[in-house]
DNA sequence: GAGGGAATACCCACTAATGGGTATGGTGGT
DNA sequence: ACCACCATACCCATTAGTGGGTATTCCCTC
């Protein structure tokens, strides 16, 4: 945490220019020390293992092992380095999954240079660091996961309420219309009108949420 | 989007004199003008249903309804109001909760009065603003969510305890195979292979159980 | 070192189950 | 009379589950 004496950097790129351009920025000011750099994945986690660095500047989109999955190979190690993801995806999800993951930061090549240097230093001092256009995706994103799991159960009638629960038992539709005295095909209907109301896609997801929703 | 004519602000909170600072400070600079305030809950979703405000700031612990709830009622309504919850509290939970439920912004009471108006207007504009200590809880609170997953099912391999807990999840046998990058054939060997394990007669069986002993 | 057994992954072919669409009737309530 | 709910029927495409077979790898044992 003391930002007097110099953190070591290793940085995972793929792309041998986009390294260098790294290391002349780190380099120029005193924050950073290139330790190693590699240029895949594996050959990073080798690095990483044999060098401990305080940070580790890794990409996302990498020919063989992706970052995502030497992020999680280097956290599953719990040395204490930090890893912050340098990527051109603005996508939600990779930056999920990289949060997830355990990244402590998720930049975008696309920066400025010197808000880059910036937003190191903060992932440096043990903040996580993202930019203002993620913070909002994140956000956005957590809504999206927040539609189908707030389907609202008001809106089934009784029988589609029976059936689902039924559902929740793991039931087909032949032993729920067994179980109702109706067709078997009804039942099917019944599923079909449910599943729209809740905004699911299949009577696993039903089940899978009519479970939780019991028991959480 | 017109930053031109003020912004219309209708405030919740059950303090008096949190209402009184906010409606000083916001109407010192031309940019929002208070319609409307309320003192609780119940109160504030009358006001907001009457008066269509272009933005709502509402705390998050109030006696009776708590911000979530009410938060969750204005967004079932799908006016166009953008909702802003303020509050003392930094509880990670909390922050997920209100994005989940649709917040367009989170901001913390304790804030310099400047830097809240600055918030206030990012959001006014479409934005969806965190404090930056609030990115940092976000994002770690997604990593505890990550943590969970135990396999270790009695008598499944890896590969059908990682499918199993798929299932769980509501997924169908060619979104698994496109998850663990194997053939969906291959999926459903293994399914056939853990139902016959765990003595199930099908997929809903299989997420019924694994939810039900998630939790249970 | 040769077998045996698990675990993984893939293939093919077949049946059952599921989900979506459309349509027809019969209720009971407003 | 209209509307929501229930029940049924039929058709169609996709998904799920079963059975058989082949192959490779790793580990254990004789």
């Amino acid at each position: 945490m003391s930002p007097d004496t110099p953190q070591t950097l290793l940085v995972i790129d793929d792309h041998p220019l986009f390294r260098k351009a790294v290391l002349q920025l780190v380099e120029m000011t005193g924050d950073f020390q290139v330790v190693g750099e590699a240029s895949s994945g594996e050959q990073g986690l080798e690095l990483a293992q044999g060098l401990h660095p305080d940070m580790i500047l890794l990409d996302l989109n990498m020919k063989g092992m992706n970052g995502i999955e030497v992020l999680k190979v280097i956290k599953s190690w719990d040395l204490d380095s930090r890893v912050v993801m340098l990527t051109v995806s603005d996508e939600a999800g990779d930056l999920v999954a990289a949060l997830r993951a355990g990244a402590d930061g998720y930049l975008l090549k696309e920066m400025e240079p010197e808000d880059l240097l910036v937003k190191l230093k903060e992932a440096a001092s043990g903040q996580v660091t993202l930019t203002e256009r993620l913070t909002r995706l994140l956000a956005h994103s957590l809504r999206e996961d927040a539609l189908p799991k707030a389907p609202d159960q008001a809106g089934l009638t009784e029988q589609e309420g029976r059936i689902l629960d039924l559902i929740a038992q793991g039931k087909s539709n032949k032993l729920i219309a067994r179980e109702l005295g109706i067709a078997d095909g009804t039942v099917k209907v019944h599923v079909k009108h449910l599943l729209r109301k809740l905004n699911l896609r299949s009577r696993v997801e039903a089940a899978v949420w009519a479970v939780e929703k019991r028991q959480g």
